[in-house]
DNA sequence: CGGCGTCAGTAACGCGCGTTACTGAGCAGT
DNA sequence: ACTGCTCAGTAACGCGCGTTACTGACGCCG
């Protein structure tokens, strides 16, 4: 900066000003010119570190998730990133491998907050993998914090979570709206958010059509393909067809959905004019490559984690959030398997 | 830090010695002790920003790649981040959305490398997300640079890349040691390197057999579900059962796999009974979900990420590297198709 | 007893920048 | 001629730390 400034003839502080963009700069145009063209010729890049440092506020926001590579945890870092990257900030992004807060490795985490603390990061976003109450190592308190497709355990935090319950409803409006009125439903964990909320939407949907979930279509499994097919293997079993089999199914997540398409292949019914199947999720890898493609709700990752970044902006310019928790709509996409 | 130094009685110096862990310290274990004390009771927290400032080296590299959420990007972005924690440098992650060099806003890739210079990164690693040759932007010769996944076009810049070659050999061989010995190769774009690697294993492996390739069973397709379908059914139908069709199918990706597995099963035929299919890449959410799970060779992103780390490292430290190009071995990874 | 080498610790500088308080020139108004 | 004001720009401080050169006390040797 000092070479620029020897350059174009002015002083260290002329350099500065023009270079931080001052309105009150009180620097004439044919200055600024000549600066500008120093800075061009001597190849002059300011450093953020120095600039941080001096000017007490790094434009850095961090992020921490369990596991960084899990294909969701990759979207909303990608939004996320985006985002800061619009705001022209800098996102920092914390390795912290562990599925599970109380597990072994518990240390891991609060040492990704620490490293990021460290960095001086203005502000902290916190992820998680599937939708659920976490517990956020507590420095991260020093700092405004959004936590991302989870929600604080303590319920201090503000929170961005999907809106699983409007997705579970549009789904099932989806194979209403196609005709189907009996509907199975592959179901998840029952006891948690996703499965709470995405069969809270689908009994919602039933009931504006005049219907009811009948328990004995639902039936739950693990959240794998494995677990898909055999959850399916078990509905359509139950009946003979026309004789009270459901004509679609609804699968709580895309994982499941393959797995119920290979049940269904299996008994030599064709998707979706014998069995139309919606899954959750969007996990693209699944669902666009999967044969018919699959009809499903995409997760908004890259919206939670483009709204995070929004949030922790309001947060650090000290403006009032809308909301504690935000929800964000899932949308339906729409494929082949309706 | 002044203030621990006040609580601790002692000069600020001292404080940052301590710190810092100085091997010829020359302070009391007594004194050292207090200092360490005061630390914690005032839970300081040093500055990164202050400390790369002073020190001159920041302990940080940055990376770069096209999509950040490609599958594999983010297979590399692990490999790398953790390399980089175990070595406690932080790694900076710069979004460039862009598939191709060449591509309208190639000023993002330029602005990201741009943007990791200013933080002062001490490397760069840049990561393609399939095997290829690419021009990296010119700014990225201020700094050492590591190619990952992809090669420089000038052939400048030391790069890694995965042995394709003896992937390709290794999934051939374990066909031919299944008891296969008429295999059809469902390829991609023959021009790719992934394909010419993969493809001159393939004859190695069945050469060392005294077999040779049948040209008539390489059927080239893209590299989608959809692709492999076609491929798969062209060579399927090619020849009646027993009469020159191959008992088993080398699919040079693991989409087309996917696709293939849809184009025997249609045909009534069961894997790996009837026919093997042997897989690559190992896409975890096609190949761990297929059914069968697929048997495919894995390429070592982690590994190329975590090698392009300690390659950086090397090369900042000024030691001279092994090879300007590392080759990374593909492992075989054994599951149910074949 | 003087000189010399540890040991334990400190004062002071500088890293690259943002920022505040100041200066000096020019000009209008009384 | 004097005051007051704006414009264009500068000197100097400090952000939080690493690092170098120094000091003062103590013990050992000749």
């Amino acid at each position: 900066m000092a070479d620029v400034a020897k350059h174009a003839r002015v002083s260290r502080t002329a350099v500065s000003f023009v270079l931080s963009n001052r309105e009150n700069a009180s620097i004439s145009a044919e200055t600024k010119h000549r600066i500008l063209e120093a800075v061009q010729v001597l190849g002059y890049r300011p450093n953020a570190g120095a600039r941080a440092l001096a000017s007490q506020r790094s434009d850095w926001y961090g992020i921490v998730t369990e596991i960084v590579t899990a294909p969701f945890a990759v979207d909303i870092i990608k939004g996320a990133q985006d985002q800061a990257w619009l705001d022209r900030r800098f996102l920092l992004i914390a390795p912290s491998d562990q599925a599970d807060a109380s597990g072994p490795n518990k240390g891991m985490e609060d040492a990704a907050v620490e490293k990021l603390l460290e960095q001086r990061v203005e502000g902290l976003l916190y992820a998680a993998t599937y939708h659920r109450a976490v517990h956020v190592p507590k420095s991260a308190n020093e700092v405004p914090t959004v936590l991302i497709n989870c929600f604080d355990a303590d319920g201090k935090l503000p929170s961005i979570v999907p809106d699983e319950r409007a997705g579970g409803r549009v789904a099932v409006e989806r194979l209403l709206q196609a005709g189907h009125s009996r509907i199975g439903v592959v179901n998840l964990d029952p006891d948690i958010p996703a499965a709470v909320g995405r069969l809270q939407g689908c009994r919602e949907a039933l009931a504006e059509a005049g219907l009811e979930l009948d328990p004995e279509l639902v039936v739950s499994g693990h959240a794998t393909a494995d677990g898909g097919y055999e959850a399916a293997c078990r509905i359509l079993d139950k009946y003979p067809a026309g004789a009270g089999r459901p004509t679609a199914l609804f699968c709580l997540n895309d994982r499941m959905a393959m797995g119920a398409y290979d049940a269904i292949k299996e008994r030599g019914l064709a998707i979706p004019q014998d069995i139309a199947v919606i899954g959750f999720d969007n996990q693209e890898l699944i669902a666009a490559y999967l044969r018919p493609k699959l009809t499903t709700v995409a997760l908004p990752f890259e919206e939670m984690g483009a709204l995070g970044v929004q949030t922790l902006a309001s947060l650090t310019a000290g403006q009032p959030i809308t909301a504690h928790q935000q929800m964000v709509d899932c949308p339906l996409l729409e494929r082949y398997s309706v």
